[in-house]
DNA sequence: GCGGTTTGTGCAAACGATTGCACATTGATG
DNA sequence: CATCAATGTGCAATCGTTTGCACAAACCGC
């Protein structure tokens, strides 16, 4: 059983009033008493009870986090964002995985209301539509991470999936490609609506008219790049290059090729969306679309915090930018 | 300002003290009370503080993990597995990263210990010597997943290192491979020190003697695996084959190898540890040893709820398996 | 119609902190 | 020496639950 204040304030000879007050370094408890009351805590290894102390001050000092999985790496960069920007305003994160079932995220919503956390960030939501009755009830601020949810009271902040997925399609424009692919991601999640509206808007933008026939589903998984690319080939005339949903379908993609003899860029050129630490790792290295992770992390917890102190916050977007690397011929 | 359970009981015209049990559906609450509460509590949109009950059961039946990072994939993998199995219990996880630095997973461990958590793991512990006088003033469980440390309390489980290491290094042998080299990790850490003393054992027990001039140190990173295989390959004769620290070190000389053109496994043999997710989509895929995440992460979990029952339980150490992959000729 | 059980509810004391207020001392001031 | 401010401490309420115990009403068997 932990020690308690009460043990510590016996042990000190004082009350437990007294006793906090000594260990907050009130002002107007003596230094002698101070001295005594600390030296008991020291003996009896006293922590304080950060429970007791949210009931009364009722703030937890935490923040909950949904994810889809921490294993998703992408999901992981913004969550460590995310936790170092908490860790600087004196927060720690409460981390929950949702699976991408939108059923467990709203679970995993009402559960982190139970536990009065500060604050809820979610990363790439999906079951939106379900979170109405939920949300109606929360006195807690919400901010998604790339997703967006009507409620008036859930702020969003994310990336510019459109103005990033027609930098890609731009950029491989710009090098001499034009029968250019697209590999999708999850339909539910608006990042991935907007990231093949992107595709398609920067193609007609050139005057060309995207063909259905090599835009591929997937849900962003390597599997998904890996199925696609080989429906690719077999199409005549093949593609030239492709832009994927995100990196993991990428590196399905440069994978699959790989094994068939496929050249990267040679025989097709590759783009990512994510810039995942592994992006500059595949042979060849990764071209691709980076968000600015870090500063959406930060942000939302930014936006977090301030709507706490009932400031009224606006959604904030953030442009992506290219990383040249070499699976695109230049 | 969330709603109170004295808000319901006020709405439904009874005690607290009623109200709460008939949300617990208390036999001896009447169903006409019951279903008054109920309305109350659903019109109110309320919903219980985990806080307050916690304060009153002593259990906030929440797991804390100290971990690096959550952007390291093998740690992102056992958090996983321990987060599935909390998760099955009725857990949840307030996750911690201490960034490697051993003062940082004292203070995590601290704070952790503050909020009241049921039980703690932490995955590759480094600053073991400075835990002494925090953990003997714990009043929790503690599991260590892949570190030990001397204090009696603590439990750990951890994959079989030393074997993992034999095993690859058989494994190499058994394809003709003679000259096998190995890249290192941290050395504070335990996992690192086995690994390498399986390596040599393993050498050894072939009747050959494992050269210092092979053996290169590193730190587990990606950038590690490119500056030994650089290294490795202005050697006369070059190695054959090379054991790496773990995945991410690996992936390092894969893609370094691609950038100077060596051919992997014809010019080297290549082989990980971790059989971490993208392991697989690494051109060529990589052999690699695999420990069992999954039954660690659960074990974990199941050493903290028994130990938090009073039961007296065991270390326990898993064997890694290998798994062939194409890095590797046979 | 009387003891005795069953059923339904409320009072009040926890849990472990924080904090407004009252009170007792002490010291300074005129 | 009376007055008042400053200093140091404790009492008790509070945060939002749970739960042991007491108690009243209803029901039962005889």
């Amino acid at each position: 059983m932990p020690v308690s204040l009460k043990d510590v304030a016996r042990k000190a000879g004082v009350s437990v009033a007294t006793a906090s007050r000594a260990l907050a370094d009130h002002p107007r408890i003596s230094e002698n008493t101070k001295a005594r009351v600390r030296q008991a805590a020291r003996e009896l290894g006293y922590t304080p009870s950060a429970v007791a102390r949210s009931l009364v001050k009722r703030e937890t000092h935490t923040l909950g986090v949904i994810t889809t999985s921490v294993t998703d790496p992408y999901a992981a960069q913004v969550v460590k964002a995310v936790e170092v920007a908490a860790e600087a305003a004196g927060y720690h994160l409460l981390l929950v995985a949702s699976h991408g079932v939108p059923s467990r995220e709203v679970k995993a919503l009402r559960m982190l209301y139970e536990r009065r956390v500060d604050g809820i960030v979610i990363i790439s939501a999906r079951g939106m539509d379900a979170y109405e009755d939920v949300l109606s009830h929360l006195t807690v601020p919400v901010v998604l991470v790339n997703g967006r949810v009507p409620h008036p009271a859930v702020r969003s902040v994310s990336a510019n999936n459109r103005q990033g997925a027609s930098l890609a399609v731009e950029y491989l424009l710009d090098a001499g490609y034009t029968r250019i692919a697209y590999i999708g991601g999850p339909t539910q999640g608006q990042s991935a609506r907007h990231r093949v509206q992107g595709y398609v808007q920067a193609l007609q933008a050139a005057g060309l008219v995207p063909s259905p026939d090599v835009i591929f589903p997937g849900q962003g998984t390597a599997e998904d790049g890996r199925r696609a690319l080989r429906h690719m080939m077999s199409l005549r005339p093949k593609p030239e290059a492709v832009l994927c949903y995100n990196d993991l379908t990428a590196f399905g993609v440069l994978a699959e090729a790989w094994a068939m003899g496929v050249r990267v860029p040679d025989d097709l050129a590759v783009i990512g969306f994510d810039n995942l630490p592994f992006s500059e790792l595949t042979a060849p290295p990764l071209t691709t679309v980076a968000q600015p992770t870090e500063e959406m992390g930060q942000t939302a917890v930014s936006l977090l915090l301030r709507q706490r102190r009932g400031e009224e916050v606006q959604d904030v977007v953030f442009d992506c930018t290219l990383v040249e690397r070499a699976s695109v011929r230049r």
